[in-house]
DNA sequence: CTACCATCCTGGTTGC
DNA sequence: TGCAACCAGGATGGTA
């Protein structure tokens, strides 16, 4: 499922298949994912050159040299597949193809259909309704241990169901929230607004280690792979808790065994002996 | 304002 | 073997 990191490695193999070049076709073959796509969607992108693909939470944005901005939201089962020989057959859920000057293709494939893809002018991004509630990015220096206890003050629901929330910090889904509760030892069932201080202060660097290790790994199998993908896999081995529920703690110390809980309708997992 | 829940969708797994 | 039930989860929109 894609989360920041992921998003960040699907961005990062993109960028030297894509930055660059001019989009020669966009083939849209179905009307909408998640939401529909723009009337002028295709108008708007055709014959525009890619200056430069970044993201935003998990968001994939391609800024084109015109000024507009395409927005690609991955979902939970979206895919960006590289394709350097288009007489690959299109597999089932290929709903959006980017046709390069190159010749060589992408390929959104998203079985689920949670994903997005829209446009809209650059300079309006942060502003845009699916931009403007978002919470700041954790691998940025803006992410302080002050920001996040300010944002949780207050609140009563649990800290996992906190970290979920893009209006607080964005990037983190429900696998890096479980890895990264876990590794600042703090219960995924404490209260927000009682996450400040030293805990605030673990919380933070958790999270971003967490993240970093998962966009590494992500990077490596990068060069191993021709074509960017969403999919899980290579850091799955990395997870200390999530999925494990029945496991020895990996600590190898406390001797707790890792538990699964639902909150809001979603798995938590944890270890209740180093999570307090 | 916060909190909580249902909803969207398909594929993979489980259970009978 | 076949099929139904269930689960996975990001984001949103509605309700309390």
């Amino acid at each position: 499922m894609p989360e920041l990191p992921e998003v960040e490695t699907v961005c990062r193999g993109l960028a030297p298949v894509l930055e660059g070049r001019v989009l020669t076709r966009l083939t849209l073959r179905r009307r909408d994912l998640r939401i529909p796509f723009p009337k002028d969607l295709v108008a708007r992108t055709e014959g525009q050159r890619v200056a430069r693909i970044f993201r935003r939470a998990k968001y994939i944005v391609m800024a084109l040299e015109g000024g507009d901005a395409l927005i690609a939201h991955l979902g939970m089962s979206g895919r960006m597949q590289v394709v350097k020989d288009k007489t690959t057959p299109l597999e089932t859920h290929d709903h959006v193809i980017f046709t390069t000057d190159t010749g060589v293709e992408v390929r959104f494939n998203d079985p689920r259909r949670f994903g997005l893809l829209t446009i809209t002018p650059l300079a309006e991004l942060e502003s845009h309704k699916l931009f403007r509630h978002l919470g700041p990015d954790p691998l940025t220096d803006a992410f302080t241990p002050a920001l996040l206890s300010a944002a949780l003050k207050g609140r009563k629901t649990s800290i996992k169901a906190a970290l979920l929330d893009q209006r607080l910090v964005v990037g983190v889904g429900n696998i890096y929230a479980c890895e990264s509760l876990y590794l600042a030892g703090i219960s995924p069932k404490r209260k927000a607004g009682t996450v400040a201080g030293a805990r605030a202060a673990a919380l933070v660097p958790a999270i971003r280690k967490v993240l970093k290790q998962a966009i590494a790994a992500g990077g490596s199998s990068l060069r191993d792979h021709v074509q960017p993908s969403g999919e899980l896999g290579y850091f799955q081995h990395a997870w200390k808790v999530y999925g494990r529920e029945g496991e020895s703690c990996a600590c190898g110390t406390r001797k707790g065994v890792v538990k699964r809980i639902v909150q809001g309708g979603r798995s938590t997992f944890f270890c209740p002996e180093c999570q307090t």
